[in-house]
DNA sequence: GCGGATCAC
DNA sequence: TATGGTGATCCGC
C-alpha cells in the first residue's frame, strides 16, 4: 500500500489509535480517487528506488564490509568525536497542538471535545480528544470527519497565532537574547543564563514553561540536549505538556537516542524511513551498526546526515537569521485548463509576489513556475535571467509564458517562486543590474562584437544559457584569458566561437517575451547619448 | 542552472 | 464535493 496513504502514527497523542482501523477507513475514503492515483504512481516509483538500494547492499561483501567498518569509524567517527561540543544547554521548545489550543482558549466550548483547525480540505492542528481517532495534522478534513464524525472544524485566524507567538517569544529574552523561534517552537541556548543563575536546568525549564503558561493560558514541552537534535527529540518524547533532559555526556546520549526509530530524526521522513528499513534499519542503534551498509548504498551527504544524528552530533545553533534564499505564492483551484481562467489566476499570484518583494525590497535573478496537474502529478519550469525581476508586469509574463508552454493541460495548482533574491541595494555592486541598465550595457559593446550580433542585442533582452551548459563547455579553464563574453548575456564565456554562437543563439531564443521591453529602452537609452 | 523529490511546520 | 502553502535542500543531469 501506498506509504502516504497508510495511518501515519509518529505524532504524540497517536499511539492508541487502532491503526488497522484507521487505515481501512483512510483508504476506502481515498480509493479510486485522482489523489489516491498519484500516490500510487510515487510508490511504484519509490519501490524501484529501493529494490535498486537492496541490490546495491547484496554486493558488500563481509570483507569489504569490515574494510568500510574501520575507514568510518576513523576516517568520520573518530574526528567528528574530537570536534564535538557538550559543553552547552540547548532547550527547545514546542508549544501543545498550538493552533487548536488556542481555539480552545478562545472558545472554552470547545475544549474535552474532538476538534481540528483548517477546512474540510485540509487541517493544520487536530487537539487531542480529536487524535484519539486518529485525527491529525496535514490530513484532509473530509477523511478525519469519516475516522470522527462528532469531530468540529474550526476555521484557523492566523493573525491570532501570530500574537500569541510574539506574546511567548516576549517571554524567552530574559533565558536567551536571541532565541530561535517559529511560530509555534522555539530553540533557546540557556548556557550563560544557568551560569549567572546558578540553577538547576530542572529548576529553568520548569520556570520557563510556567511562565508560558501562566502568560497565554498554554501548555509547551521541552526538551533539553548539548545540541539543537538532541534537544528536539526530547521535546518529543513526553508530549504533550512535558519535558526531556538528556545529559551532556556520550553515554547518556546513546541510551536516549538507540532504541527510537530512524523516524525521529529531523530531516527523516516517510520516503527516507521506509529506505532504511529495506536495508533493516529500523532504530537508530541500526543506523551505527549497519554503519558500511549506509556508506555503501547511499549518497555521501546522505550517510554523514544519518551517522553524525545517529551518534546525536549536530550545531549547538540554528544559524541565526540567513537571508532569505527564495520567495513563493501559491494556489490550488477547482482543476481548469481554460487559459482565461488560468491568465486571471496568473495574475493574482504574480500581484502577491510582487508586493511580497517590494515589501522586502528584493529583486530575483530566477523565477520558477510550479504547476500540478488535475492528475496531482507536478512539474516546475524555470528561468535565469541576466538582469534582476522585480516588477508586477515582469513577474506575470515570464512565469504566463513558462505556463503557456506546457498547455494544454488541466491544472490544479500554479506556483511562483523567486530565487537568487538580491536587496535593492546590493543590486548595484553585485553585477547584476535591471533590465533596462543591462541593455544599455549591451548596447555599449558595440565595438566588440560583430554587426549580425549588435543587430541581436537591440533586438532583445536575455535569459542565460544554464550553469550546466557552461560547466560543460569550461573544462579548458587556462583557455579562459582569451574567451569572448555572450553579447546577450553577457555572463557565457569561451573562446570557442561555434560554441559561443550557439550559446548566443540559445539566450536569444529564450527571451521573446523581453524584446518588446527592449526596443522600448533601446529608444530611450539611445536619445540622450547624441 | 534546471527539474524532480523530500522534508518540516 | 473535497488532499494546503512556504521555504529549504539534495541529487542527477
Amino acid at each position: 500500500m501506498a506509504t502516504g496513504l497508510r495511518f501515519n502514527p509518529h505524532k504524540a497523542g497517536l499511539n492508541s489509535v487502532n491503526e488497522e482501523e484507521a487505515t481501512r477507513i483512510i483508504l476506502e475514503t481515498s480509493k479510486g480517487t485522482e489523489f489516491y492515483k498519484n500516490e500510487e504512481r510515487k510508490e511504484k516509483i519509490l519501490e524501484r528506488r529501493i529494490k535498486e538500494v537492496v541490490e546495491l547492499a547484496g554486493t558488500l561483501s563481509d570483507e569489504e564490509r569490515k574494510r568500510l567498518e574501520k575507514l568510518i569509524d576513523e576516517q568520520f567517527i573518530a574526528p567528528w568525536e574530537k570536534e564535538r561540543d557538550f559543553s552547552r544547554t540547548i532547550v527547545h521548545l514546542d508549544m501543545d497542538a498550538f493552533f487548536a489550543s488556542v481555539e480552545e482558549l478562545d472558545q472554552p466550548q470547545l475544549k474535552n471535545i474532538p476538534m481540528a483547525v483548517g477546512s474540510t480540505s485540509m487541517l493544520s492542528t487536530a487537539n487531542y480528544e480529536a487524535r484519539k481517532y486518529g485525527v491529525r495534522s496535514a490530513m484532509p478534513g473530509f477523511i478525519a470527519l469519516k475516522l470522527c464524525p462528532k469531530l468540529t472544524i474550526v476555521p484557523p485566524r492566523f493573525h491570532r497565532y501570530c500574537e500569541i507567538s510574539n506574546q511567548i517569544s516576549s517571554l524567552l529574552f530574559e533565558f536567551d537574547a536571541h532565541p530561535h523561534m517559529s511560530m509555534d517552537e522555539a530553540y533557546l541556548d540557556i548556557t550563560e543564563y544557568l551560569r549567572n543563575q546558578d540553577k538547576r536546568i530542572e529548576e529553568v525549564i520548569t520556570e520557563i514553561r510556567h511562565k508560558i503558561y501562566d502568560n497565554t493560558g498554554l501548555t509547551c514541552s521541552a526538551g533539553v540536549g548539548c545540541n539543537t537534535l538532541i534537544a528536539k527529540i526530547a521535546t518529543d518524547l513526553n508530549k504533550p505538556d512535558g519535558q526531556t533532559i538528556v545529559q551532556p555526556d556520550m553515554i547518556s546520549i546513546r541510551k536516549f537516542l538507540d532504541s527510537l526509530s530512524v523516524r525521529k530524526i529531523p530531516g527523516v521522513g516517510k520516503v527516507t524511513e521506509k529506505l532504511l528499513s529495506s536495508l533493516n534499519i529500523v532504530s537508530i542503534r541500526d543506523i551505527i551498526v549497519y554503519r558500511s551498509v549506509l556508506f555503501h548504498c547511499m549518497k555521501r551527504k546522505m550517510f554523514e546526515f544519518l551517522l553524525q544524528s545517529a551518534l546525536g552530533i549536530a550545531p549547538c545553533y540554528i544559524s541565526d537569521s540567513e537571508s532569505r534564499k527564495g520567495m513563493s505564492r501559491e494556489r490550488t483551484f477547482k482543476p481548469t485548463s481554460s487559459l482565461e481562467e488560468l491568465r486571471s489566476i496568473c495574475e493574482s499570484v504574480s500581484e502577491l509576489l510582487a508586493s511580497d518583494l517590494r515589501a522586502e525590497d528584493l529583486q530575483a535573478k530566477t523565477l520558477t513556475v510550479k504547476i500540478k496537474c488535475s492528475d496531482f502529478s507536478a512539474r516546475t519550469r524555470a528561468v535565469t535571467t541576466c538582469f534582476l525581476i522585480y516588477r508586477y508586469e515582469q513577474i506575470l509574463e515570464t512565469s504566463w509564458k513558462l505556463l503557456v508552454k506546457e498547455m494544454p493541460i488541466e491544472i490544479r495548482l500554479l506556483g511562483i517562486r523567486l530565487s537568487g533574491l538580491v536587496s535593492r541595494s546590493e543590486s548595484l555592486s553585485c553585477g547584476k543590474n535591471c533590465l533596462e541598465e543591462f541593455i544599455s550595457n549591451s548596447l555599449k559593446l558595440k565595438e566588440n562584437i560583430s554587426n549580425d550580433i549588435y543587430e541581436q542585442v537591440q533586438e532583445f533582452g536575455c535569459i542565460t544559457g544554464t550553469e550546466y551548459e557552461k560547466r560543460e563547455t569550461n573544462t579548458n579553464q587556462s583557455e579562459m584569458s582569451h574567451t569572448n563574453v555572450c553579447p546577450i548575456c553577457l555572463h557565457f564565456r569561451s573562446s570557442n566561437a561555434a560554441l559561443l554562437e550557439r550559446h548566443a543563439n540559445y539566450c536569444i531564443e529564450r527571451q521573446e517575451h523581453f524584446m518588446e521591453k527592449a526596443m522600448n529602452a533601446k529608444v530611450k537609452l539611445k536619445k540622450p547619448r547624441r
